[in-house]
DNA sequence: CACAAAGCTTACGTTGACGTAAACGTTAGA
DNA sequence: TCTAACGTTTACGTCAACGTAAGCTTTGTG
């Protein structure tokens, strides 16, 4: 299903244990409880509750990563929406599934374009390294 | 040298116009001429002046080139400018040197990251889309 | 019991990267 | 000559993504 991509890996570590404070998820993947809810309160995160407390889930943990690898990526946090929300399910319509295929390759050439500009950073990182070798070992010794 | 980098191929096209305008470079690159002077404000391009009126050189060209493909990779500007900075000469202290080698590392390390985050992030699309085009052969013809 | 640690809400502040408007100078063409 | 197109500066506005502070509750511990 299409939910595939949300459901993590049974997590041989802490079996039971698959609910999150927020200060655990806080320091896992080192964010601030700020940004936590943040993101709930834009609607990216929407833990449960235990009277007031946030109880967070394994999917709350794999959406929380998705968006966080997005920012790497220089995603906004409405890009990183359209993305996650690929994933979800519902969408059982097929207009919208044909929309969600395109918005998919439209993302894709994204990243892809992002792949290039990437390896062509790399290179010219390689260059200007040489570059700074070159120079020490020119100047070195003057 | 290490200004290399930073030095475009002689451009056969236009060859001796190797100047332009604020309006040319903000349509061949798609930017504002608010992004472009921004840009300057902040340092990062230094167009020499006809009278008030800017004169963008190649080396600003290719300055602008590398500015907007940080941003694709979603870098701030601050960070462009980090690694702008590296292609620069200038930097013949030894000290320097190293610490920008160490620098140049640190950013290789980061693309390496997302590139690592682009792959994950194709597959999890190629997923989706696979769920997507599967849900439409099941559920095109109920 | 007191009090520190962790949680909560509300709400104003900040930073980066420009947008937008006002008010003005220069130059080519009808 | 005048006006349309392009250029300039100055300066306030805006939007996203949080930071930060105030004030309050809940919970475990010496």
């Amino acid at each position: 299903m299409a939910t595939k991509a949300l459901q993590t890996a049974p997590d041989k570590g802490s079996d039971i244990s698959t609910e999150y404070s927020i200060s655990q998820l806080s320091q896992e993947f080192d964010v601030t409880t700020r940004s936590l809810r943040h993101y709930e309160d834009i609607g990216l995160l929407c833990p449960t509750r235990r009277g007031q407390t946030r109880i967070y889930s394994q999917a709350d943990r794999t959406r929380l990563r998705l968006i966080l690898r997005g920012k790497r990526l220089g995603l906004s946090l409405e890009d990183s929406r359209e993305i996650i929300d690929m994933y979800e399910p519902g969408k059982t319509n097929i207009d919208q599934l044909k929309k969600l295929i395109d918005a998919i390759q439209l993302q894709r050439n994204k990243l892809n374009q992002q792949l290039d500009d990437i390896s062509k950073l790399l290179k010219d990182l390689s260059q200007a390294e040489a570059d700074c070798i070159d120079a020490l070992k020119t100047n070195g010794n003057t």
